[in-house]
DNA sequence: TGTACATCAGTGAACGCGCGTTCACTGATGTAC
DNA sequence: TGTACATCAGTGAACGCGCGTTCACTGATGTAC
């Protein structure tokens, strides 16, 4: 029985911090340590390293946020539902943790390449929504791909003004909006 | 005179290529040099350090594109005609230069702190650009930085995916779709 | 034209620093008998 | 209950490595006379 069991998870959530304000390279096994409390050495009975930490960290929540995406799509029936449904999840996952929003948009570029194709994938899963649409007559546009980024980024850009202040929260404020918007540009 | 005038565009052009795939931190000076073929120390002839040539690769063309958005909205009348004309921009500074436009992207957390309230800023302009449309009654938004956001995030969206292969260059060929899907979800 | 000197972009070895990681050791807790 | 032992999360000093940067020196080029 360890003396105190919530150690790992204190070194999760401070890491998580320090690595969405600055970055996974820019912050270092000592910021980490005098966050949490402890020695440097003491990261090591939880995680073999920095990388191990910073890709349990990004991997998890990545890998869940597609499963949700898919859950979204196989309970809805509408693309406009499945619009409303999808601004809602994202909404309530930045307002919920906002530092894991910011820490994947910020490490994507470092961390997506260990990606690998049997992975769940949320780009992928937003893809297929879209090609299901098009392929129904839904969507106005004929590439997936296109239509995905133009709603992702459509969601994840004013999330990154609120990180820096631009826009207030909470987001789920925006989301009306925001799928009012969607449906404009790419619902037929 | 020089033996070699273009070794510090060279040492620009090699360091940007690396900072766009694998950000600043993670490019060393070894690697800069290397690939230019010139020694470590000769960085040095021409730039105080590493972080030197890293704000003069993002503050040049980040303040010139402040600039430029200025320019559109200074030649044009309507809302309509200078949407047309911001993504006719992006696509061809897109397309003229890709790493610069992956660099920016990629190292805008790292940067954009040095970027201080006197300073051009391309995403004030912007911002600016969508409170004349509102006040004019052109936009249908009444949050200048939400209208801004959601028009920002649906162009470097599919810009980021060219980057990943997930979408076909040239940007310019997605133009007038981007256009359209932003007159839709934001024009009165 | 030839000589002496100034300039400066380059080299490559060396530097110090801070990073991630390791390791011998500690001491609190749980377990066997 | 008491004793001996195993476990393991913690410490803190030390390690090696690679990084950005410096520096004495080189040699090609330009300039003065």
């Amino acid at each position: 029985m360890p003396r105190h069991p919530d150690t790992r998870d204190r070194i999760e959530r401070a890491a998580l911090s320090l690595f969405a304000s600055k970055g996974v390279n820019a912050t270092t096994t000592k910021d980490i340590a005098a966050e949490v409390g402890i020695s440097e050495g003491a990261i090591y009975r939880h995680f073999k390293g920095k990388d191990d930490l910073a890709w349990a960290l990004f991997s998890t929540p990545y890998f869940e946020l597609a499963d949700r995406i898919d859950r979204v799509v196989a309970e809805t029936a509408t693309f406009a539902d499945r619009i409303d449904q999808m601004i809602d999840l994202f909404c309530a996952l930045f307002d919920r943790d906002a530092d894991l929003f910011a820490f994947i948009l910020l490490s994507q570029h470092g961390l997506l390449p260990r990606v690998t194709d049997g992975m769940p994938n949320p780009v992928e899963s937003l893809r297929r929504m879209f090609q299901a649409a098009i392929d129904r007559r839904e969507c106005v546009g004929t590439d997936a791909n296109l239509m995905a980024a133009m709603a992702l980024g459509l969601v994840t850009q004013p999330a990154t003004f609120i990180l820096y202040g631009r826009l207030p929260r909470p987001m789920a404020d925006l989301a009306p909006i925001l799928s009012e918007a969607i449906k404009l540009a790419v619902m037929r």
